[in-house]
DNA sequence: CTTGACTCCGTACCATGGTACGGAACCTAT
DNA sequence: ATAGGTTCCGTACCATGGTACGGAGTCAAG
């Protein structure tokens, strides 16, 4: 699990190679230090289960609705004391999250509506429109 | 309420005149029928309820996830007689939104704890990392 | 009937989150 | 030692959902 390649890491995390570089251009993966071997000349950087836990990490912050400028900054933050500062963060998308997960039940409601009225009946259109009449 | 411009339409949708404009283009809402007056010079287009009942139904939409190709098939739809395509959209939606809901209600729980974790500790890092450790 | 605000239309630009490409260097197996 | 598959790195491109800009036309008030 030890000394991957950046392709090993990427297959690990099921995500792309080039999806790995732009999180490491993103200042999401730390750039490998510019290993050089016995000679002079660069070797190809190794990753690890740090790395690997990162890129888990990513991925479910993004679920959660992180937008990865966030991400980067609650990773500074895990290496930093700030304690407070990530609290606040948490909480502003605790609260962020509250919101969207009750949206997202109306609007789940309003199309089984939709569903429901679309299923058996007489031809002709389906009240479309007015499936979320009532939205917030 | 009839008889509106595009500048008091998108004010009273709430969303911007080039955000109008840019849903004209996309099909989501109507190109206006470039009227002639009298003469035979272009008039300044008008817009009614009906646009502003389909502004509001897109505003919705999105809220519920769908793409704004989505929507505009969704409006397609809504003109023709195709009730179980109109179904099909729905209940694919429905399942999404199923699957987003548990994933941010997940996420919700895993910053709470994080949030708890980092209010009133020794100082330190929070455990960040290993917030979302068990994420799906 | 002129002024100023608004409309129309095309085109350009923006942020986000990637994805693709091309050439050089590297690394491994034969 | 040479062929192939990777890696490295910069740069370019993509889709989505807008936002901005510039010039010409239109409209309503004074």
């Amino acid at each position: 699990m030890e000394n991957l390649t950046i392709g090993q890491l990427a297959a690990a995390a099921g995500v792309g190679v080039e999806t790995v570089r732009y999180y490491q251009r993103r200042g999401i993966l730390k750039t490998p230090v510019p290993q050089t071997g016995s000679g002079s000349r660069r070797k190809i950087a190794r990753y690890g289960k740090e790395d690997l836990r990162r890129l888990h990490f990513v991925r479910a912050a993004k679920l959660a609705g992180f937008t990865l400028t966030q991400i980067s900054e609650l990773l500074q933050l895990d290496a930093s004391q700030d304690r407070e500062r990530a609290r606040q963060l948490a909480e502003e998308r605790i609260g962020a999250l509250d919101t969207m997960i009750e949206q997202l039940k109306f609007s789940r409601d309003a199309l089984e509506k939709l569903a429901r009225e679309c299923a058996n009946g007489e031809p002709g259109p389906c009240p479309i429109l007015s499936t979320f009449e009532a939205g917030r």
